[in-house]
DNA sequence: TAGTGGTCTAGACCACTAC
DNA sequence: TAGTGGTCTAGACCACTAC
């Protein structure tokens, strides 16, 4: 896994804005200066510089030059899902605080909106899982999640109560192509209302999502709940 | 206002996949068979097929190919927000859809917290701006907004009645850089019981954002709020 | 007028995949 | 072994900014 160059110039300058060596609000050195100290081609560090924009540390500006973007107040208190969280939970928060009871862990053919969420069709089955995730034993998310089986071989309720994502990731060596999310703010059921300790006019945040591989198949279709005093949801949109 | 050689490419493209000429799931052509075809290299197509990526539309395997993905299910309600919705409701519903009232329009020294959050000093005067923004003459979001005077001159009543994005854009000239979200479900206020015409027990979906320029300065703290039944908020996240 | 970042090229070498 | 996309180069021309 060797790092390319032009990952080595953006993770050298991104290391220059954290540190202050390049002040927010400054300009740093010009494309052809960094070119000549990287000893790479300028189109590298332009190719650096385009990801760090679209992280947002730097803006640049034809005719002028590259500055610092003073840093967003990035006042994510920890348990905020962070802006790309695709990685699940368990990676979020630590290995250590996260459990998870299982409610449910069943196998079926999937509906008509499963189906079409999922683009199956209806003789392919699907598992159907609840699991309450707990962060430090107390109650955090109410977890939906539907996968289909073909996707995902070898599901056990052992691997449920940790990470779901690890066992995608590790053990089959599937890659996330991305996610489609839909954030809600929803009434209570009585379901929340057991499991989240939610009380009975407590609003929930419900985040939607359908993720897919990098091959484009869809691996899940979820709901997550929360009570509305335990999370909120973060989005960096640049440009 | 000239079209670079790659925006053609991913334009075409980009057209080809929603017209159906490459299906969802199929190879397109390879990048030099591209680079022949619109008469470019190799690298502006590259740049393109880069950018469709980040869309969502494509996915390129090394060793293998590009493949058009299966379009996500957007079945997006037609008030929800888009992923990168910056541009102002206005915009996005159209100019005719939407009507504000203003409920108040005041000017003063920023306190702490909005001294911090729009990065200015206690000098700076700041507008405090509160506006029901109504669809079709439905209450539909109840918009509390911060915005340094210094960089917003000659704001007036007429134009918060109309879009304050339009007048940011099209007058002052000003360019968007990004926008840091945050999403929250929250009990209803009297406030937004008033003018949302929320019921007591009604959750809300918070929307508390901070947005600044091309050129680093923050020009918007605000929170838009809106009856839990009425819009969700949707991201779209690649990679 | 000198300096900036944006675009574009023609070519090279690479790791990876499928056969 | 042939074909794919990823990376990288050295150089060119451009529009835009500041002086």
């Amino acid at each position: 896994m060797e790092k390319t160059r032009y990952q080595f110039v953006a993770d050298e300058i991104r290391r220059r804005i954290v540190t202050g060596k390049y002040p927010a609000k400054s300009l740093i050195p010009d494309q052809n200066t960094l070119a000549e100290e990287f000893h790479v081609s300028r189109m590298t560090v332009k190719k650096a510089l385009d990801g760090l924009a679209r992280e947002g540390f730097i803006y640049k500006q034809s005719g002028l030059g590259t500055y610092v973007l003073g840093i967003v107040p990035l006042q994510t208190i920890s348990r905020d899902s962070p802006a790309g969280a695709i990685d699940g939970l368990t990676k979020q928060l630590g290995e250590d605080r996260v459990t998870s009871d299982i409610i449910s862990f069943d196998v079926g053919f999937p509906n008509a909106d499963i189906q079409k969420k999922l683009d199956l069709t209806v003789n392919r089955p699907v598992y159907d899982i609840i699991r309450l995730r707990r962060v430090e034993n107390d109650p955090f998310i109410l977890e939906h999640t539907y996968m289909p089986v073909e996707l995902v071989p070898g599901l056990t309720e052992n691997i449920l109560k940790g990470s779901i994502y690890s066992y995608l990731h590790h053990s089959l060596n599937l890659k996330f192509g991305g996610a489609y999310r839909k954030i809600h703010a929803s009434l209570a059921t009585p379901f929340d209302m057991k499991y989240l300790e939610a009380g009975e006019h407590d609003p929930i945040l419900e985040v939607e999502e359908i993720v897919w591989l990098n091959n484009g198949k869809n691996i899940e279709y979820s709901t997550a709940r929360n009570r509305y005093d335990t999370r909120s949801y973060t989005v960096l949109d640049i440009r």
